[in-house]
DNA sequence: TTTATTAATAGTAATCATTATTATTATTGT
DNA sequence: ACAATAATAATAATGATTACTATTAATAAA
């Protein structure tokens, strides 16, 4: 992998935020430093950054998101200002718990809590 | 919500298997019965019978798959077989279990479990 | 330090899942 | 039967993502 100054542009823009961004969000945050950036660059990038372990992706919504947050976690959508938070649960930890539900081998596991989160507890009807 | 022969064949083929299988896949079995069916009408339908209660549906894998089995319960992905499993995790017991984790205010989740099926383990390199 | 190799890019077209539009058809209450 | 209107088929449009291609730029070797 070649350096480029479009990829570090991409990494850090992702490694910037704890919004865990879409490749669109990616996109128009790299612009501003490099204006004609193109989609396809983005994405190309953001692909080759999950494939060598250097972010992570998670579907949600018909939508990838990516986070720069390599440690092992999950994640919690707020279903009021609409906001994705880390969560902190321990894979290892998580699997022997529920490994009595099923008799299928589980390997791994993607858990994503809905609700209402700290900021939006506070601050209703925003 | 009148009745219509589409709907009917939409909601049979979706209850007639447990693969939680996706707007296409439910297109291609309903055109075995209406071949002139449109895809649009498959997607409106499964729509509606969401929106009713009478199937649910969650996202894999950037696509939606549908549900007739309405219990309370959670999927297990096999990364052999591609085939979605029912595992039985109750909600309110599994939040109790893991609200612990954040403060946020949990109403529901989602959980995707993978790993490798019963039959894959017993049959390996399918 | 030029030069050659080829990874990476911008720009654009294509794809895939899904939603919207619209003129026509079919269900159902009267 | 018939009027009102929900549902349809066909098709166009959308949004997220991937593929293609000619050009540009990073780096290894001469």
């Amino acid at each position: 992998m070649r350096q480029s100054r479009q990829r570090d542009a991409i990494l850090h823009t992702v490694k910037s935020t704890n919004s865990h961004p879409s490749a669109d969000w990616v996109y128009d945050s790299v612009r501003k430093e490099i204006p004609n950036v193109s989609l396809g660059t983005v994405y190309r990038n953001l692909g080759q950054l999950v494939d060598n372990n250097i972010l992570k992706a998670f579907n949600y919504n018909g939508m990838v998101h990516y986070d720069a947050f390599l440690s092992d976690h999950q994640h919690f959508y707020c279903h009021e200002c609409s906001g994705i938070f880390d969560i902190n649960v321990d894979e290892k930890d998580f699997i022997s718990r529920i490994n009595d539900t099923t008799t299928h081998l589980i390997t791994s596991f993607q858990l994503i809590l809905t609700g209402l989160c700290n900021n939006c507890m506070k601050t209703p009807n925003n």
